[in-house]
Parts: structure tokens; sequence; C-alpha cells
DNA sequence: AAGCCGGGGAT
DNA sequence: ATCCCAGGCTT
């Protein structure tokens, strides 16, 4: 048999019932794919069919604000993902009459629709012979073969698609697509792959020369980046302060309470007397506790963010503040969503 | 080419 | 604590 044929006998025989494998609609295709990206299936289910639910067509998706995307979302991270999905649901509605494009080549001009995901969808909705490649073929194909090329380097990038184009089905690109994904996430895994029982280890060079724990070989990331976040819970007896985020950082368009960042940790008397703080507060009176006693560090994969939040109540109205009863429904990082769950105002 | 963008599960 | 996940965009 054939790598392509292994593969596809080996996916008819394993592979998970998912919702997003019971159909080829582009749109429905294009959401998994999106929602997927970076993402485990298991992580990524729940918000899948929450979604499908929601926005059963793209002129829903269209039609929704962005607000509404960006709450269901809440969560899954990688937000502008919701963004583009929410930008290119409007072109796609609008502009094409719900039509989506047909190629990879087309495909690739969308909004947050990168290689990958172009030839996911072009393979899978329109049986394009365009080969995946992510995390889990860059495994398979690095190991099988023995390859050493870092799969984040320009060259190996370029060397992967090139191999995935020779071995894909021609025939069958959507099985094969979706068949070598699968091996990658439930065989060929990163630690303690089932290697004794692998349709493929008689060929497999990694399992010849003990390589399977060397490889796939990347290129180390940069460093985590650590920051300190005041969070001022600024509240009357009804109402608090919530601010979108428009900065060009991360939770871009979420909401959050006022924050101070801060180069350390802040102790009460610095925060009281911090220029944005005395902005926010101005002459009004108020009541200052910290809620935390311990430092809340929110890891993210490239920065950790160590959160303070400051409680401060004010006895007279606050103008710009949003109901306390309503905060649930603004989008919010994970971060905040814990807090809101915790202190119940 | 390198940096940035989340959150969670597995080890 | 580290790695990685059905990656893409910006600089």
């Amino acid at each position: 048999m054939t790598f392509s044929e292994v593969i596809i006998d080996w996916y008819r025989q394993n592979k998970r019932e998912l919702p997003w494998r019971k159909t080829t609609d582009p749109y429905k295709i294009w959401l998994s794919e999106i929602m997927l990206q970076q993402t485990r299936v298991d992580q990524g289910l729940p918000y899948y069919l929450a979604f499908e639910k929601a926005f059963p067509t793209v002129f829903d998706l269209a039609d929704a604000t962005e607000e509404k995307v960006l709450k269901l979302w809440q969560g899954l991270g990688y937000y502008s993902r919701a963004r583009n999905l929410h930008h290119t649901a409007g072109y796609i509605a609008r502009e094409r009459k719900g039509e989506f494009p047909s190629s990879y080549k087309e495909l690739l001009k969308l909004k947050g629709v990168g290689d990958y995901t172009a030839s996911a969808i072009a393979s899978i909705s329109f049986n394009e012979a365009s080969p995946v490649v992510d995390g889990n073929v860059y495994r398979v194909l690095s190991r099988y073969f023995g390859i050493d090329t870092p799969i984040n380097s320009g060259r190996g990038i370029k060397y992967f698609k090139e191999l995935a184009q020779e071995l894909i089905d021609k025939e069958d690109p959507a099985t094969f697509n979706q068949g070598i994904m699968e091996f990658g996430a439930v065989q060929c895994k990163p630690r303690s792959p089932l290697c004794s029982e692998c349709p493929l280890n008689a060929g497999c060079v990694a399992l010849k020369d003990n390589l399977v724990d060397q490889l796939p070989v990347k290129i180390r990331n940069a460093r985590i980046k650590h920051r300190y976040f005041n969070y001022l819970i600024v509240h009357n007896e009804h109402r608090t302060l919530l601010f979108q985020r428009r900065e060009k950082d991360i939770w871009q368009h979420l909401y959050e309470f006022p924050l101070v960042e801060t180069e350390k940790p802040m102790s009460e008397e610095e925060i009281i007397s911090h220029p944005q703080f005395k902005e926010l507060i101005g002459e009004n009176r108020f009541e200052i506790s910290l809620y935390n006693k311990e430092n809340v560090v929110h890891k993210l994969s490239h920065q950790h963010i160590h959160a303070t939040f400051w409680i401060v109540y004010l006895k007279n109205d606050i103008e710009g503040g949003i109901r306390k009863s309503r905060i649930k429904e603004y989008p919010v990082p994970v971060l905040i969503a814990n807090f809101v769950r915790e202190y119940e105002f």
C-alpha cells in the first residue's frame, strides 16, 4: 500500500464522528477550520455547536454584531479569528450573495484564511487536491521520512508543503487531508506516540533511528513577558465602569474594567496616587480595598499577566457606567470572567 | 524572518 | 514547568 492508502485506510477505521464531518457545506467547513486553528478539537467542539445553532448560515453570522460574535467566542482565545470571521461573513453574504470562493487560490484571499485553511476548505468542500500542512502533518511527515528541517523555518514550510503535495490522494484529497491530520492527533501524537501498533511503523525512519521524540524540529520562540495589570473595579450600588480594549494589544475589542498597567506590583498608596487613578476618580470620595490578596497570574502562551483587582466604591453617580446586572452580556477575557464570577458584586 | 495573538490539556 | 494544539497577520 502507498502512504496515502495507509492513511485513508486507517482514517476510515479510526475517525472520530464530528459534526463538521457530516457535511461539505463550505460555510460549516470554514467555520470549523477557523475555530480549530491552534485549538484542540475537544476545546473547539462546544463553540462550534454554539455557533452552528446561533448562526445556521453565513447570512445569520453576517447580520450579527461583532460584540455578539465575540461573546460567543469568549474563552476560545485568539480573538482576531472571531473578528476576521465576522468580517469575512459580511463580505461573503453581501458581496458574494452567500457564495464562497471554490478554489485554494481564491479562498486564500479571504481575511483570516491562510495557507492551511484555504487548502482545508478547497479539499473538503470542493475536492481540490491541495494539501493541508498543520501541526499534525508536520509531525507525521517529519517522523515518517526522518526530516529534521525546522518546521517553522521558511525552508521547512516550503519543503513540507511540497512533500504533502506529492503524497496527497488526487482522487480523494478530502479524506487524505483529514486522515493525515487525524492520524497525527490520535496515533502519531507529540508525546508517547503509538508506534508499536502503527500501520506505518515498518517504513518510519524516526522509529528505525530512534528519533521519534526528537522530531519534528522546531525553532524556539520568544521568551515570556511579564506584565502587571491593576484593574479598578469602580462601582456604586448599581453601576460599574467597563471599557472596550481598542489598542493594538491582546484582547482587542473585548471589555474590561479600567486598567492601570505598571512595571511592577503596586501598593494601595501607589495606585491611588497614579495619574490614571486620579483622572478616573477625580474629586469623588471613594473607599478602596484590595480584592485578591494573592497575585492572580493569568498565563498566556507568550506573556504572564499579573493581575490585581482593586475595589473602588463610590457613593455618587458613575458617568458612563454600565448596570452591574448586565455585565455578563459583554465579551470579556477569561481573566475578567473569572473575577466577575467570583466577586458577584 | 521574527514577533504577536489565548486558553487549556497533557506530560 | 514545558510543549503544543485542524495558524494567520503584522512588521
